[in-house]
DNA sequence: ATTAGCACTCGCAAGTGGAGAGTGCTAAAA
DNA sequence: TTTTAGCACTCTCCACTTGCGAGTGCTAAT
């Protein structure tokens, strides 16, 4: 790809994004005067056409960018827009309200997320089977004031490392009285501390493992409270705003074009899968278009990138937009905003 | 309001659900052979218009019921509809399994009435404020190893009577030991046992309820402490199903029309005080049409519901769809849904 | 009080034609 | 060899017209 090749093909994308209308020579003539005519870049579009970066809606029209063509800009052609500073304040006011606790942050963080890129901003919930959890408190719930036998239910509180709570009621056999209570949650404590929920669950279906925990002491409902205490489903929750946003994109306005896409976000389950995608290590990824195998998605792209805790990744944020999106824009505020919420919880957890 | 009248507008209505497009009189005459001819309907439309129950959409159209015309065919003219047997179960079904807890229970409710109903189904929680607290506990969270004295956090876990669980995290004061932290909780557990979160707060914000409370040790930090342990801020959640199921519906086929609709759904504090209506007692409400004071519900209906448990009001399920709604359907619907759920929580919590 | 008949109105869908935008091709110019 | 100007052609979009079907209101007869 020579030089006038990149050039065009820039403008036809950044043209077509303003637009969202194919895009001819002559407006590029006009607009991005590059010192030749409307006739050698035609001849030069046709060349793009013919390496399948752009194409034509029908024989007379202008060049819409394929996404190949897209993909080439985002990988090679386009640099990184830098953010005003009062758009890194925001962001970082936004998300750095702590106040109302883990779930407050991230719900903030995809509030800010949409309304500064005005599209679609996302947060997934770090998996809960990869945290460490850090404490496990038992509290006897009393089914009446009868308070030395059970036969009701205890409230399972398990404080993640990363600063997550969970609470979780388990039901208790009759047999259990507060006292073992007590003894279990100082024995699981000790013992399992520092290891990984995932871990945990291996462990506590394992009834050799749990002998060698409880050493003297196991009974069958020590063995079952114990189980059940950690048998959470596994469950990533997504927070997502901005959905509406689409409304104003003129390639969503026919109903038949935004319908799927709605259907598809309110399937929760369908869109987690779809979104927690594979991070490798770090950094931000774009996926284009139809990259994303999911029905509804054809016409967007993802970008996406992981927030940390201490080195460790926790969790996916990103920005769900058409695929005629302002890349440059977006992935510099995808990148800072998880930068910004990594430092969040690296220093308040 | 003569039989005929009852009958013709009956017949408009349930005409104009099925269709969505105006209804005339020689529909009615083949459709609902009342022993009259067209012309004589015709005559009675006349009058329903007169009356202000029907309107033609232009000059040589059918009748369209307005708004008037629902509201007297919901207070007075529909029978409710019995659900079938294996609607029933369903519900009873999906609603039932509160393995997953009070959240779980809540999120599966809002699901099953979108995907029976085929309109937006949702839940309110209930209004922390009105709970009785049940049981107090704080657990401290060290900031590192050190075991005397907390610069850190306490982790605060409120379980409320309806069953509820709160986690609140707390900052805590240095000068405040473990020992401290446990003799507050007890102190605290003692005192405000069976009082409501709203009493509590204001409790705990006046100082000389706080002193009479700690009786002969109130330093300031623990005065804040408590304070802070229970400044949490009212928050009513709403679960919100199948808002993609209006894109069936035919009077929302244009974005105009449903685009006001959506964007209302994404701010879920507006929605959640538009559906937090004054529940008088018990029983179905009817809100239809304009009758909801919001912008982009002008041609939606909420049909809500309060559910309970031992006799309190704890929060709202209900179902919006489109004012042309299958009213006596929905009804029962809500109102047996509601039924269930309170059954839920009174014998599970 | 009800009905049949008729003229009238309106929305909707299909068809028509011209304007505008954009292309590809060819031949001349650099 | 590359670039440019010119021209014929194609396609969409919009405004306009027209005909059809549905439905009404009115009037006169039953």
């Amino acid at each position: 790809m020579d030089f006038r090749k990149r050039e065009v093909l820039e403008a036809i994308i950044e043209c077509y994004n303003q637009t969202a209308a194919p895009v001819g020579s002559r407006t590029i003539e006009r607009r991005y005067g590059m010192g030749v005519s409307a006739a050698t870049i035609r001849n030069t579009m046709a060349d793009l056409e013919e390496l399948g970066y752009v194409t034509q809606p029908h024989p007379s029209a202008g060049r819409v960018p394929t996404e190949i063509g897209y993909r080439v800009y985002v990988d090679s052609l386009m640099e990184a827009e830098e953010l005003s500073n009062k758009e890194k304040l925001l962001i970082q006011e936004r998300c750095a309200s702590l106040d109302g606790g883990f779930e407050h942050v991230i719900e903030q963080t995809s509030k800010i997320l949409s309304e500064i890129s005005h599209y679609i901003g996302f947060v997934l919930t770090p998996e809960l089977h990869e945290s460490i959890l850090r404490r496990l408190e038992l509290i006897p719930i009393d089914g009446d004031d009868d308070n030395s036998k059970h036969q009701g239910k205890v409230l399972a509180v398990l404080l993640m490392a990363s600063g997550v709570v969970k609470n979780h009621i388990v039901p208790v056999s009759k047999d259990l009285t507060d006292q073992d209570i007590r003894r279990i949650s100082r024995i699981l404590n000790e013992k399992l501390v520092g290891l990984s929920l995932q871990r945990i669950q291996q462990i506590s279906q394992d009834t050799a493992h749990l002998k060698a925990i409880f050493d003297t002491y196991l009974s069958d409902s020590v063995a079952a409270f114990t189980r059940n205490t950690f048998s959470l489903n596994q469950e990533i929750h997504i927070y997502l705003d901005g959905a509406s946003n689409f409304f104003s994109q003129p390639e969503f306005l026919q109903v038949d074009k935004i319908e799927p896409l709605f259907r598809l976000l309110e399937q929760k389950e369908r869109i987690t899968g779809l979104l927690s995608l594979p991070q490798p290590t770090s950094g931000i990824q774009v996926v284009i278009g139809s990259e994303n195998n999911y029905e509804g998605m054809e016409m967007c792209s993802v970008v996406h990138s992981c927030y940390t805790s201490r080195g460790d990744v926790m969790g996916t944020i990103g920005v769900i937009g058409p695929t005629r999106m302002q890349y440059p824009r977006i992935v510099s505020i995808v990148d800072f905003t998880a930068q910004v919420m990594s430092q969040v919880f690296e220093h308040t957890l």
